[in-house]
DNA sequence: TAGTCGTGGGT
DNA sequence: TACCCAAGACT
């Protein structure tokens, strides 16, 4: 098909080089796709070799602390993607022999590997013809081939994989696929799509109905709630407090500062009457850092140790002492790693 | 199913 | 600025 034959042999003189491009060890496939969900190339790489460096084997990686794999992860966000890693790693090495499942459908009982992530592995290390379905392959295949349908409906995956079925290229699904891919993320841009250079622009069909700034077709939009976060340095000679986060909420399982959460931006005696407590905070300063679905509008405050009042802070939050010279050992969320850097390190 | 999970870059 | 988006998965 003209499709396949365009695009691969665009492919074979264009393709990135990339740390995990010239191999087809699964562990080493698997890690680069889990580490690459809505990751761009730049940021996941050093990512990338620090794993591979620090773990030669699922076997290695199986055997370290759960806290060691999410220091590791430090920076990268959506942080279940690393606790799933670690225990998939375990799964993979305690029941499975240390030896990968080598199919689409098996690979898809892994936790974090669902549909896209079990056809790249399927494609690219085992030569099975499934379509990895990501947002280069809907921006793709959407123009290409004039697809109306709403992606950010999760029935229109369907649409796209039937169509993926269709086209993939047999003898090289993997190569297919990271074709794909690489033309998704260097020529068929979302906003600014290169087209003039483009290998498929004779055949396009957005092209010729002039829609390529129309497709894909997205309707959904994430809503985006406001949080007010009261961080409190708890600092005694060379040791500050830290909490571990749990439960269902972000960063689980990462470690930050003490912190209250209130419904506006003001902490006031209330706040700290509620928490049955009442302390001497001091504003050190603000921030407000965005995720995907929440804005954090967060505060900083230092504790003033007093030995009559350090007891109360315990009511506070069930926080550890940790020395300085310790804090690399502890995965922090991306405002705390700043705030202690900035404070702490020079 | 629709909402929830980070962070950084581009426009 | 505010918004979109990035090699998605889970519940």
């Amino acid at each position: 098909m003209k499709f396949n034959y365009l695009i691969l042999s665009w492919f074979d003189k264009n393709k990135r080089e990339l740390p995990w491009r010239n191999t087809r060890n699964p562990f080493h496939i698997w890690l680069s796709e889990i580490i690459l969900q809505q990751t761009r190339v730049e940021q996941g790489k050093n990512f990338y070799l620090n794993f591979i460096t620090e773990f030669d084997t699922v076997n290695d990686l199986a055997k370290a602390d759960e806290q060691k794999v999410l220091k590791l992860w430090q920076g990268l966000g959506y942080y279940s993607r690393a606790r799933n890693l670690h225990f998939t790693a375990q799964f993979v090495s305690n029941e499975l022999n240390g030896v990968f499942p080598d199919t689409f459908k098996e690979l898809k009982k892994l936790k974090g590997i669902g549909d896209y992530t079990a056809a790249a592995i399927a494609s690219i290390v085992y030569n099975e013809p499934v379509p990895a379905v990501d947002g280069n392959m809907f921006r793709v295949f959407s123009r290409y081939f004039n697809v109306e349908d709403d992606i950010s409906l999760a029935k229109t995956k369907k649409v796209f994989w039937d169509l993926g079925i269709e086209v993939i290229d047999e003898k090289r699904p993997g190569d297919f696929n990271q074709a794909v891919m690489d033309l998704g993320a260097t020529i068929c841009l979302p906003k600014a799509a290169k087209c003039d250079i483009c290998p498929l622009n004779e055949s396009c069909e957005a092209l010729r109905l002039n829609k390529v700034q129309e497709l894909p077709i997205k309707t959904k939009k994430v809503k985006v709630s406001n949080r007010f976060l009261h961080f409190i340095l708890v600092q005694n000679g060379n040791e500050i407090g830290l909490v571990k986060r749990e439960g269902n909420d972000v960063w689980r399982n990462l470690f930050t500062l003490p912190m209250i959460e209130t419904t506006t931006d003001l902490l006031d005696n209330e706040d700290l009457i509620h928490q049955n407590i009442h302390l001497d905070l001091s504003f050190i300063s603000e921030e407000k850092h965005i995720l995907s679905h929440q804005n954090l509008f967060i505060k900083y405050y230092r504790y003033i140790p007093n030995v009559s009042k350090i007891e109360h802070l315990r009511n506070l939050s069930d926080f550890e002492w940790i020395n300085l010279n310790e804090i690399e050992n502890y995965p922090l969320p991306k405002p705390i790693e700043n705030f202690i850097n900035y404070h702490f390190l020079d």
